[in-house]
DNA sequence: CTCCAAACCTATAGCTTCTGGAGCATTAGA
DNA sequence: TCTAATGCTCCAGAAGCTATAGGTTTGGAG
């Protein structure tokens, strides 16, 4: 029998969150004690844990809502799971190389050392001629 | 005399977004037609260029926002514009860095190839199980 | 048993950065 | 002059929460 509460405490999902999870149908609602709170049991708990740790992950609602549904059929074979997992592999990637560029940018935009004057920053030309630029974003 | 649409094809600024930038501030109300519709000048095509870039780039709206306000003052000193864009740089960083530890723990669940069933498989063991990971997210 | 602070409840609004739609007006070219 | 493309305003929605207001319940101390 957890309070709200002890679940946001033992899973480090916010109070407020939890709800929200609820409201958006990732966790059904629990039952309620006779003052009208929610009353969760473990296996709320390890849900929600799992949609925790899918969310450090980064893994969108709708993904977690997939495998979430997934899990409930042990017997079914898991190449969704694993294409959710994969798909999002990719994306992270791309995130990661498009990081990248910005980071390589911004590095010559801040070549200037800040001992000038705006007229002739570095920054604000590299920002207002986009011709400056080494890469194509 | 650009059309908003004319400023949104030269700049890839969409037209909506033009509208909610100058809502925001970012770029002042232009002059009209005499139907009322939004009439600019190469002035703001060039201001909407900058900030458009700036956002490729990652910046906030109030980080542009500021950045503008320095760019009408070309004889202060540039410490202000080194200083954001300084600051951005390092968090784009480490918004790489937490992306790479995500690719790590990815590469990891999708070990699993898909032909067995959910019962079993990683994905869903590993996001279920904190206690399988490497690192400490 | 009584009291009170902490925790809980609902409902609603706000954050950020746009994006899209409805319903109507204007513009530019044929 | 007609009409398709474009423009206008206002409003809602997306993602994933977070916060606030105004009220109720709970659990432990005295």
């Amino acid at each position: 029998m957890y309070s709200i509460g002890d679940l946001s405490r033992r899973t480090g999902v916010k109070v407020p969150t939890i709800r929200y999870y609820e409201q958006m149908g990732l966790i059904a609602a629990p039952e309620r004690s006779e003052g009208n709170q929610r009353r969760y049991e473990k296996p709320e708990l390890e849900r929600l844990a799992f949609i925790r740790h899918a969310r450090d992950l980064g893994l969108s609602i709708e993904s977690i809502r997939d495998l979430l549904a997934l899990s409930q059929h042990p017997e079914r074979p898991c190449g969704e799971a694993d294409r959710i997992a994969k798909e999002h592999l990719i994306t992270v990637r791309e995130k990661i190389a498009q990081l990248q560029k910005l980071e390589r940018e911004l590095e010559r935009v801040v070549a200037c050392n800040g001992d000038h004057t705006i007229g002739d920053c570095y920054v604000i030309r590299a920002l207002a001629d986009h011709s400056m630029c080494g890469s194509d974003h």
